[in-house]
DNA sequence: ACAATAACTAAACGAACGTTTAGAATTAAT
DNA sequence: ATTAATTCTAAACGTTCGTTTAGTTATTGT
């Protein structure tokens, strides 16, 4: 019987992730969400109960975005060399924007370090555990590699993309195809 | 003739960095930096001016502070072997009190990345470069290095230590040990 | 001792924050 | 056409933010 509402959820999800990615989660206000999202407050909370909801939400989404890597990522056989490209593809498309945002997953993580957000943490750990297990994957296929230097190339490259997705804002292309050169040098 | 000042200056700028430098600079209230300080708004504001000003206070104050590390760097004669220990000496430190909290320097530039704030960005800018010009010099100690491969060489390891201060916050002393293990290996 | 000066306390400032609420507008079923 | 339900608009909520302002207290030089 009611009226229906004039606003797809995904759509505005989608205008309000990038607003938190660029900005991050305390720097973004209900007033820029607003007006990025073209609904006001009140919709806002009606669908996504809180601010805090609403970030976890895009934070969702933005795996679900990325999921498209990680799928091709598993798909390789080549394995160390699946990684690398996984890395070119996940600063390929920071580079197609005119602001370069870095990884969202990142970006948050290195915002919330500090505070003690359970559903925050939980969501991290999920991104950075799931990735890690694949990349372990991807190195144990070169069999002739001890368990202490799988174990240690794994946490080196889990660290490597860390460093590259927080890079990935101010640094050039060049600089950050370097990088990865580099990153992949002595593995 | 008139009453004098009951804290010294730095004491209470040593106390402020260490709330910042855990917390961030817009996490970080006044009413938290009275409490650390263990002095008012009052006084912080007649010392500092403003949040901002004091904040730019506990950047030199860092600056000052990790002095110890760059002179120590500078002197060396080993060329990348000097870097190497360097590494090892950012993240010792960070390691001895109870809670990481990481690189201020780099903590700064992850937040404020998206911001324009000029005093912060230059200040960021300065540490930067002056770090990169001594990675460069070390790295050219070895004169059979191209000049492509020295400014590649410089843009990894710059980018590789900004990723080991975002990575200390969150990770062991293990991990972080075999980070920098696996950084140096192809150099 | 006294006046001058500056550091201190504590309260209040306006603005902006995230959130809520009251009421008008719109839609779908009866 | 009417009614019930729900979205929308817009204003207001209480807090907290960074900052300022009176007014008090303490100290120094005369």
């Amino acid at each position: 019987m009611p009226r229906n509402k004039t606003y797809n959820e995904e759509d505005v999800v989608e205008k309000a992730m990038n607003v938190f990615w660029q900005n991050g989660y305390e720097s973004t206000s209900m007033q820029m969400l607003e007006k990025a999202m073209g609904i006001n407050k009140f919709s806002i909370y009606s669908s996504f109960e809180s601010k805090h909801g609403l970030f976890l939400e895009c934070l969702k989404h933005y795996k679900k975005q990325v999921n498209h890597n990680i799928d091709k990522l598993k798909a390789g056989n080549k394995g160390i060399e699946d990684i690398k490209q996984f890395f070119y593809d996940s600063v390929s498309s920071n580079f197609k924007t005119d602001q370069p945002k870095g990884c969202f997953v990142t970006n948050t993580y290195n915002e919330f370090s500090s505070k003690e957000d359970k559903c925050i943490n939980e969501q991290m750990t999920n991104f950075m555990d799931q990735l890690k297990s694949i990349f372990k994957q991807k190195i144990e296929m070169d069999t002739n590699k001890s368990k202490k230097l799988v174990t240690k190339q794994t946490n080196y490259l889990l660290l490597a993309k860390h460093g590259l997705a927080a890079a990935s804002r101010v640094n050039t292309k060049e600089e950050i195809e370097d990088y990865i050169d580099m990153i992949f040098k002595n593995l």
